[in-house]
DNA sequence: ACGATCGCGTAGAACGATCTACGTGGATCG
DNA sequence: CGATCCACGTAGATCGTTCTACGCGATCGT
């Protein structure tokens, strides 16, 4: 009857093969209350008989997708691809697809993603490392469930957030370095639109506190630069050339902290004989030998994992807000070793 | 009248607003043929005013969803990423939003990714280096437009593919080895399911064919590791550990050829003077001096923005296959340097 | 002058699910 | 034994779009 424009079966042609109602499929489909043993047996015969399998756009218009929007700035960072990870293993057996926007480190491209992702009826967001302003995500979080990684604002009833706690991984690492008997530790971290909340922020906080901590205030000394890789090696090579060059040099995150590395290398600087040098993220790249490169491991796959099942939650009916942080741990390679 | 379930604006809204009926601003939305200056501006106002945008779910159940379903099967190697990049630099201004799926290596979760991207009627599909078997590729491209990155079909009427020429790239890399002088040139493949039209069983024979163009057949070794960076480290262990170390190190990608770097740095192996490594796709980390990684280019972000040009072409109604080739380019560094 | 054509706009039927409301038997209960 | 309730299943509205079919007035061609 029904003219079949593509050869794909449908709720109706599923009903017709099992023999019941349109309604009595949705019902099995959606786990719905008063359908006997003997009625699901036939639907779920019929469906697997026939291949069926429900069209998303469609149960969007009255339910759910059963799909997520991921966000994330860029890929390259290894960092995010970590999370994603988590992020996958997690919904594995689940009836959740994650999906990925990127919104290539621009705030423009990133409203637009979040919009685009609205549009398609998303149930769920996980948002990495946000950079535009605070208003955006509450707003974004109102309308649909939203998890942040990357990004603090623990007092936040909106939504729920997923971090490290980004403050001690930047205090672990200048312990460590401090404990080395190095005095003169400076950071290099990067300009971020709107700070407050965001992680390199609180990495600076971190590394100030702790530089306080140990009596070493008046040698506190944050550089910044672009996020560009170009950018960072400049900001390095300048550094490093200086007469009065630092003992220890604390990069914001490992993609930073392996530029240096190269930089230093370039100019004939010995890591960590002349300057030690220190990431935070713990990404694959610092177990390999040619850059062993010291780090503060913040448990990206952890962290997807987590928000992963914070979303989990939400869409299972939690309305509260929860906000999960934790425990940076520090991983000492030879880049910061006295028998480097 | 209708009751507002959400705040949100719907193509009704925008018809009482505008005093039009709905059919008229599917018009305007559709550049569809038959509407006025004044009424298409009459709409567009009422567009703007209400901050109207359609809602895609709906869209998708008689016309398109402007969304591309994007494969990878993981994101940790920074080529992806790159392909990423250029996708999306290619679709910026377009109204077609990319959408990343990840399969995590698994070709059971690759299968099930394609499912869910159709089920969610993406318009299109790049789909980047394919592990599932032919069948599948060409039985979802007669479903939806699809362009394959890093496959190699040419002769397939179905879809398009976009690639670099592989073998070329294996081939520039053996000749220059042998132009330094070196003979015993080995090679560090993958496992990879369906070899037929896959880049590693394509740099093999592109490795082949060079070294038999050199008359170094006797000395052809491909050796075959599984894809975790582990298997890939205890794999190039084991070769630069041998007595008959091969003098060089062919490695089927730059992941693999940074793994061997870490390896001969730990087992105190000079590179490039025990032993010269290269990798191909030149990668953002050959560049780092720690790696000084010579690879061959095959140009990733190039490789994104020609797929999207080939799926934009497909659905402005190119009915027949294209399939691209680009050429490879070999870039110089330390790893294979006689001035190491 | 009159039918054919064209340009513009609308009514209403899809699209493929979900969900509310209701009908229908059979068991339960006072 | 009749009223009530429950378990099961169905009819039909609904979601927000697109698209086909058609109406209507003005212009064109002969």
């Amino acid at each position: 009857m029904a003219i079949e424009r593509t050869g794909r079966p449908t709720i109706r042609t599923v009903a017709e093969d099992a023999g019941v109602s349109r309604s009595a499929v949705s019902k099995v489909l959606c786990n719905a209350y008063g359908v006997s043993p003997e009625l699901r047996a036939r639907v779920v015969a019929s469906i697997k008989r026939l291949d069926y399998r429900p069209q998303t756009a469609a149960r969007a218009m009255r339910g759910r997708t059963f799909t997520w929007g991921v966000l994330a700035s860029e890929i390259h960072n290894p960092f995010f691809a970590d999370i994603l990870s988590g992020i996958g293993r997690k919904l594995e057996g689940t009836p959740y697809q994650p999906l990925l926007g990127v919104s290539q480190s621009s705030h423009e491209t990133e409203s637009s993603l979040v919009e685009a992702m609205l549009d398609r009826q998303m149930d769920g967001l996980i948002w990495i490392a946000p950079r535009v302003t605070s208003d955006i995500l509450h707003a974004t979080a109102r309308l649909v469930p939203t998890v942040f990684v990357a990004y603090h604002e623990a007092g936040s009833e909106d939504f729920d957030t997923v971090n490290v706690d980004d403050e001690k991984a930047a205090q672990l690492a200048v312990d460590h370095l401090h404990s080395m008997g190095l005095r003169k530790i400076s950071m290099i971290s990067v300009n971020w639109p709107d700070r407050v909340g965001a992680v390199p922020h609180l990495r600076e906080r971190g590394y100030a506190m702790a530089m306080r901590g140990h009596g070493l205030q008046d040698l506190i000394e944050v550089m910044h630069s672009e996020e560009s890789a170009v950018d960072v090696g400049a900001l390095t090579a300048r550094v490093l050339s200086r007469r009065d060059r630092p003992e220890a040099l604390l990069c914001w995150n490992d993609a930073a902290a392996l530029e240096a590395l190269s930089e230093a290398k370039r100019v004939g600087i010995d890591v960590p004989h002349d300057v030690a040098i220190i990431g935070i993220d713990n990404t694959a790249f610092c177990r390999l030998e040619q850059n062993s490169l010291t780090s503060v491991d913040v448990f990206a796959e952890g962290l997807g994992e987590n928000a992963a099942r914070m979303l989990i939650e939400r869409l299972d009916g939690r309305t509260t807000a929860k906000h999960i942080l934790l425990e940076p741990q520090l991983n000492v390679r030879r880049s910061s070793s006295k028998n480097g």
